[in-house]
Parts: structure tokens; C-alpha cells; sequence
DNA sequence: TGCGGATATGTTCCGCCAGACATAACCGAT
DNA sequence: ATCGGTTATGTCTGGCGGAACATATCCGCA
């Protein structure tokens, strides 16, 4: 069947020893990637700016090339792009959310089976 | 020192509406299973009493049937153990958990390789 | 050459969640 | 009958993360 319900398995990543890689850093990259913009990116999904730029700056500090390149002034007063490393490091973090999903379907499907009624969200 | 082990991956399962099962809740229910006791559980994890309590009764609300059995008064004064459901939405966590950390492995380990020096645990 | 939009960075403040503390109820054991 | 250890549950408070606000800076463009 079709996987229509909503992605129901958040990971993670601890890489280094303060350096973690979540969901929302993932999401971030991928709005920068489609809005060229820091600001865009964090309005797109209801982020202050300031946050979405100290995640930035996170990312940028703990890889050894920035992931995100930006710069100040320019068409349309700055902006901001994935490196090659950028689109490298978001392409893994979906390759291991999609591989962990897989891996764990059959896991998840009982489990899911073991909930209580009332709390599964295709019956509210 | 409190992480020497190598736990690079932490997955977070959102089971149902507003259900989730992460690694805490996994590490108490094999406390409580250990030592047979809410209280020593939350002890043996420095966690509090009332925290571990709370934990358990959103899992025993989450499932069909609960999965921690506990009664007050008897020998030792009480006590808590893990009823089979408990046992296996733990040993299914568990096992989510090992196939998520073994599909991911080559991502996992390709994002390490991009990691800023001095951030890398094997390198402290 | 000033304007505008975006990046970059600091400061202040508030909500809220976690833990500390307190207490009741339970029941075998002595 | 009392004690002791545990489950069960409430209240309160402090700290901390994040939001809001404030600025400074950069640079293409009209």
C-alpha cells in the first residue's frame, strides 16, 4: 500500500560531539534551497529570522565547508544558496530518514496496531 | 563522560496523534523491567520519580493495554514490572532502532567524513 | 547617492516546562 | 497496629530557550 499517513519517524543525527542534525535543520536547508533566501526560508515555515540563521551558522561551524553560502547586498538586497556540501549533507539526511523508514515499516506497522483507540490519527 | 558509548542516532517514533515513543521512554521501560520498580528505575537513570511515573502512565494511555503493571503495598512495599506488551514495544523499539542505525550506516558515516575537525568524538 | 531588501548580531523579556518539594494511599511484614 | 517502602498525585518555583525588538552593515539599482 501506498504510505499515505504523514511521516510518523523523526531521527536525530548526534555526529560530533555537539553537532546534532534534526529534522529541522533538514527542513531548513531545503527551504533555503527553494527560496534563495535565509529570511524566506525561516518565514516559509514560521521560524524567526534569527533562528533560522544561528541553525545556519550550526551547520556552516560544524562541517568542514559551509553548507550555506550567503551574501549581503545584490539583486534584490542578498540571498543565500546551498554549497555542493549543503545539497550533499540534505540529500543524506533524506537518504537515511528514507532507508531508516523502510527498515523499520514492519516494526512500525505493529506497533501502531498496538495502539489505544482515540489516539490514531486516521480516526479522530 | 556521560556519552561514551557510541549512540549516534536517536529516532523518535510519533505513533499517534500525539503519542511518541523515543529513546527515553525505551531506557526507562528496560529500567523498570532491570529493576522492577518505577522509583529504582528513575534513580538508576537520574531522573525523578514523578517524570518516570508520567512517562509511564502516557504509555500505559498510548496502548491498548498497558504496558507497565505496578502495584502499591505488597513485598518491598511495591513495585513495577513489564507486561508482555510492554516487552514487546520495547523489543520492537529496540529492533527499529538497530535497523534504522545499520541501513543508515553508509550516510551516517559519509556525513562524519564532512565533519569539522574537532567535533569528532574518535578524536578527543 | 540615497534607498531598499537582505544578512548579521546584540539585548531584553516572557512563557513554560522540568524538577524540587509535599502528601496521600496502599499493603505486606514484623 | 505500626512501620516502611512504594505507587500515585498535587503545587510551586527557577531556569532556560525562544520570541520580540532593536541595529548595524552590505551592495545592486533606480
Amino acid at each position: 500500500m501506498t504510505d499515505a499517513s504523514p511521516a510518523r519517524l523523526r531521527l536525530r543525527l548526534l555526529l560530533g560531539d555537539h553537532a546534532m542534525l534534526g529534522p529541522g535543520k533538514a527542513d531548513l536547508l531545503a527551504n533555503i534551497r527553494d527560496t534563495g533566501s535565509i529570511s524566506a526560508a525561516g518565514r516559509a515555515m514560521g521560524m524567526s529570522y534569527k533562528r533560522a540563521w544561528m541553525l545556519v551558522e550550526e551547520m556552516n561551524a560544524a562541517f568542514v565547508m559551509p553548507l550555506v553560502d550567503s551574501a549581503r547586498g545584490g539583486p534584490g538586497g542578498g540571498g543565500a544558496q546551498l554549497t555542493a556540501t549543503g545539497a550533499d549533507v540534505l540529500a543524506r539526511f533524506r537518504a537515511i530518514e528514507a532507508a531508516a523508514a523502510e527498515a523499520g515499516a514492519a516494526d512500525i506497522a505493529a506497533l501502531q496496531a498496538l495502539l489505544a483507540p482515540g489516539d490514531i490519527p486516521s480516526q479522530r
